[in-house]
DNA sequence: CATGAATGAGCGTTCATTCAT
DNA sequence: GATGAATGAACGCTCATTCAT
């Protein structure tokens, strides 16, 4: 009985898994709203109706994404920090991770930040709005750690943590960004994109940094693949 | 006659525009893709079949936004440009201009930067999509002139100008765009918003000038209103 | 004042005109069902209004095209029967007649007997309506009368020349017709379709014709325009 | 399992089938073009949306019923040809047999003879276009190669088979068709219906069989009920 | 619990007709 | 009388959701 009630509790995650997946790699090839609920049933190789048994509705489902998109960001992010290192290492870690995110979770990012999304007051899924809304800062808190820490040492000039970071994170999300947007605004220019990402860091790092702090070293380095 | 004639032409523009009017609110309300054609011939006090006398379709009529819109930007930039300015000035002065689009025309912002869109390769409107493409790029030269001009002034760094343009343009929208995020990144700092969009570009300008260059003075005035 | 009158008359009749031949053409272009207002009114160089000063509805003036048509073929049917002729050369005479006007007006004969009417029983024209079944009866009453002739003088068989007109005649529209439906039916064969049409009829004299005429010379000779 | 597999199945025809006939009906009641799916779905007492489960478009499902009517009236044609006959014989068959289909399947009939067909080049169903197309022509080949045989048996003269069936076929066709056509050109005549097509036939026969041949019988029987 | 057929409100779009000028 | 912009009822079709099996 008991063996028989793990299986099932187990084929039950594994259907779930099937539906958030071809749910995610439907809305990425369409846009959400250009979505269907066939054509997530057909990906995930169920019936329509079985979808409705694990999600109550099409808008549920895509919030289910953008929960699981933001935790799988705020758990890279995390593994990526090494708490003993430099302040301005710990800022080139965060933001190779999170290019490194985009390189290897392009759907979870475009998910999270390019695709249009209703405000979502469905009748149903507040919970998994609140829980969205609160990952969003905790990813944010993360950073504004690190350039506090920055700031406590005497690396980073004194500004205010928390703008600072929305303002790094804002900067660096617009440029990775771009290339959903190619099709309006043509070439990029001559260098590559993840060359664009971190030098757009590194220009940030130089505008922040104290006016004695020499370090300056190229922060494009390989970036490791993440799993 | 030519009375008549006048009139009606006049009136004609005036219909057209608040067809555009009322398509711009509910886009915004709602979503473009979650707009009906309905909403909009309801919002202009207009028979549903009357909005297809002046746009061909949802498509087309999206698109003479988005051209408006990217032509009222690139208007206010260029209006807002002081050729004989010291380059960081310029920089300045159009991160001012396009702060202040956002502020004066949150609408147009939205339409243009945060709401997604289909390529829009639909039956119609290929000269529009066309008009659309190359605004986006004429916008994105005006900047990458400033720069190239403070390159060979040398109160630049040697980089490439128009990748330039690109990084600093994509940062600065990234930050701009923040508040239409906000629901779901919680509170933005200490810093106003218009004070984030200006830091985030001093910091720029710290990251991109020359060595010697000195001059690091506030960039945060106060914002003369856009008409 | 009566010459104003009078050039009025002359306009609105010219008017009256140029929107019918307007209509037959996108008709036959189109198919009747197809075809809109607009197109008509297009073609015709005329403000879509101004068509309904002339008829009330789109069905009417298809009616007065069917009247119009009828009349034509009932004219050209009279005109070209020679009250002297033997029998077998006024069958030729007509069936020559018959397949002319398909051949001169083409647009005419689809009109009548290949596009799908409605039963027309609007909120207009039943004296229109009329009048078509009217002219219907006539054109069958030509052939009839030449039928019943020709036994009087003993050159057919003793039938009876109303069923004989109308099978005569129904046989020689259904190869006239099939034109129209090659698209299904594929290629016609080897013989082409002016030739088919005049073997039909041909093939309908030899069965008709009393045992000792024997009169069976081609009928296939030029065909004059009919204008 | 099977057994609920197997009443599915059923079910799914039985829908199938209760479509297809609402939709003859309405198409004959009305005419193609002026069938709205919303008829045809309260008339099968279906919704809409069922309609489009079974038929891809209105398009795919006209054609569905083409095809079935000329499945229907070749199975006929086939079932009523004794192999043995003699040609006059079997061209009496054959037109006997079509115009038993006329009168037991009036609406068959006039789907595929009467009512306008656009081109049907949609965005679907091409294959039953095809298959369609296939069946007008084995229709004809039918009698063709009755004609055919009477050519090589000596008893009707050397005409080109194809061309004589096509001749043949479009005049009896015409001929059956009058009826459709009775609101415009009012009474037939003192002969019925079903003699009137066989006498044109015969009359058809007299022209196209050998100098010599001596067959003249009368073909006017009665006709048995087909089911 | 999984299924997939049925549903029906709603979509973007068309077009015959009206009517103020 | 001529105009052409405005109208709005339909249209063919879609798709999120329900529910009997």
């Amino acid at each position: 009985m008991t063996i028989t009630a793990e299986r099932r509790l187990r084929e039950k995650q594994v259907r779930r898994r099937s539906i958030l997946d071809a749910a995610r790699d439907v809305f990425l090839d369409r846009g959400v709203s250009a979505t269907t609920m066939d054509e997530i049933a057909q990906r995930a190789q169920l019936a329509k109706g079985t979808l409705y048994q694990y999600f109550n509705s099409k808008e549920e489902l895509c919030l289910a994404l953008l929960v699981e998109a933001s935790q799988a960001l705020i758990d890279a992010l995390k593994a990526a920090l090494d708490p003993e290192a430099h302040p301005f290492d710990q800022m080139i870690q965060l933001a190779r991770e999170y290019h490194g995110f985009y390189l290897n979770r392009p759907d979870y990012f475009r998910l999270l930040f390019v695709l249009e999304h209703q405000p979502y007051r469905g009748h149903a899924a507040d919970e998994l709005q609140a829980r969205w809304t609160a990952m969003g800062r905790e990813g944010l808190e993360i950073l504004a750690s690190v350039i506090g820490r920055g700031i406590d040492q005497g690396v980073i000039r004194a500004l205010d943590p928390w703008t600072t970071a929305v303002s790094l994170w804002a900067a660096t999300t617009g440029v990775i960004v771009l290339p959903a947007q190619e099709i309006r605004w043509g070439f990029l220019g001559r260098l590559g994109h993840k060359e664009l990402v971190l030098s757009t860091v590194q220009n940030f790092w130089a505008g922040i940094k104290a006016e004695d702090e020499q370090r300056d070293r190229d922060p494009v380095e390989e970036n490791r693949p993440i799993t």
